[in-house]
DNA sequence: GGGACATTTCGGCGTCCACCGAAGCGTTCC
DNA sequence: GGAACGCTTCGGTGGACGCCGAAATGTCCC
């Protein structure tokens, strides 16, 4: 019953630069070709192939064939959320020889975390639900009645997000502001609203999302959220 | 904003069948000295040490000298809930070539999961609270007024659970059983009242706990649950 | 079919590191 | 003080692995 974990085979898998970078740039859960994530990582293409097997045989990523591109994605949700937790960890551990490729040392203020709304964005939502009591909790982050019914309105699907197999409301904690914003099957389901919507959009270099003028408008004036212009803060 | 995160630290800490042997051994929320986690992961004194120095680099551990021990133990909760998440991935990842030692092949039925209860008696004792409208929620676990009433009525310290600073439930996922079991605050405190009464106590060998008769009775009378008496199950 | 392109496989190089025994350091106990 | 003990540091060794360029594989497009 409950024997020991083998963390070998999933420690090896994030012990390197190149593939820990890999791994933050799939975060978003968008799916990268090889050669993309081979120039991000500013390793060639052969080294980023064997990164890229070892974290497929750690079940960290999947890899899905598409003409002559494969495309590889995070494995899964589980995945998303222990690199979540792990982030917390990562945090206070000494920053080794990690070299930051030039491009994308900032993320944008808004963008995905697997797949729900996470910076600026994220957790600006998420203060003002709890201020108006659509979310409860300091951590549990629960759907109360009122915020079911204004998120209804908006179009997210509460329902399906209630009903789902998963936790309907998760705390994620960001990696860098260090405060809880929305994630579980209805930050998945609000992401996909906001989506859907046009009120977000994904970056044209793939990370991060921009705001578009709707949503900027919604925001402002459904919760009193502004939003400095400049998508990419630091 | 909230830029990449650096797995590798971490990664490379878990990476060698000795070290995550002894955060396996240090997850009870046990401190143990260096030489007992030597003999456990079958290696060195010396070989031992320097893993040692790795996680506390790490961040993964922290060590408290007493005479001629050194006690090493987890670093904090945060590093147990990762560890906990990183485990259903260490699932699904092939089994490397991790030596077990012929001790603790099995684990007990009953025993700690950092700092609440876990195995047979942490899934039981959560099923049933389910069961009986104590807890509400697939996966968050969530206290409700009965539940708030029966656990203060066998003296948990309900009221110091809900106020605390981290989540008062949360749901942590048994690494075998596949099913969830009650953590967070409420679980710390269920579990600290558990010792406290005297309803469990650590087994001599540090891993797992034994269930008093007391506690036997307790959960017999008061939920129904009915425990095997070998308290080592696999 | 042939050439361009994306990716993987292969061979080789250099470095890192897990491991041990021996030696060093600090504590305990007589 | 001196011996026993727990632990860490040091030196050395062997294997693992991250890296690359070159060649091989597979796909697309003409």
């Amino acid at each position: 019953m409950s024997r020991d974990r083998d963390f070998t085979a999933v420690g090896r898998a994030l012990s390197t630069p190149a593939r820990s970078m890999f791994l933050n740039l799939l975060m978003d859960g968008t799916s990268r070709p090889a050669g993309e994530l081979a120039l991000a990582a500013g390793v060639s293409a052969s080294t980023a192939s064997e990164h890229l097997t070892v974290l497929v045989d750690a079940g960290l990523v999947t890899c899905r064939s598409q003409g002559r591109h494969r495309y590889y994605s995070l494995a899964g949700r589980e995945v998303a959320t222990a690199l979540e937790s792990l982030g917390v960890l990562a945090d206070s551990a000494p920053v080794s020889g990690y070299r930051r490729s030039r491009r994308a040392e900032y993320l944008a203020a808004a963008r995905f975390c697997y797949d729900h709304l996470a910076g600026r964005l994220g957790t600006s939502l998420t203060d003002a639900w709890v201020g108006s009591g659509w979310l409860a909790g300091r951590e549990e982050l629960a759907l109360t009645d009122a915020g079911a019914v204004g998120l209804r309105e908006i179009g997210v699907d509460v329902d399906g997000a209630v009903t789902a197999r998963r936790a309907t409301t998760r705390a994620c904690l960001d990696w860098t502001e260090r405060r809880p914003h929305l994630a579980g099957a209805l930050g998945s389901a609000i992401g996909s609203r906001f989506l859907d919507a046009g009120w977000v959009v994904r970056h044209r270099s793939g990370r991060g999302l921009d705001v578009t003028d709707s949503g900027r408008r919604l925001v402002r004036e459904a919760w009193g959220i502004k939003l400095a212009d400049g998508a990419v803060g630091g």
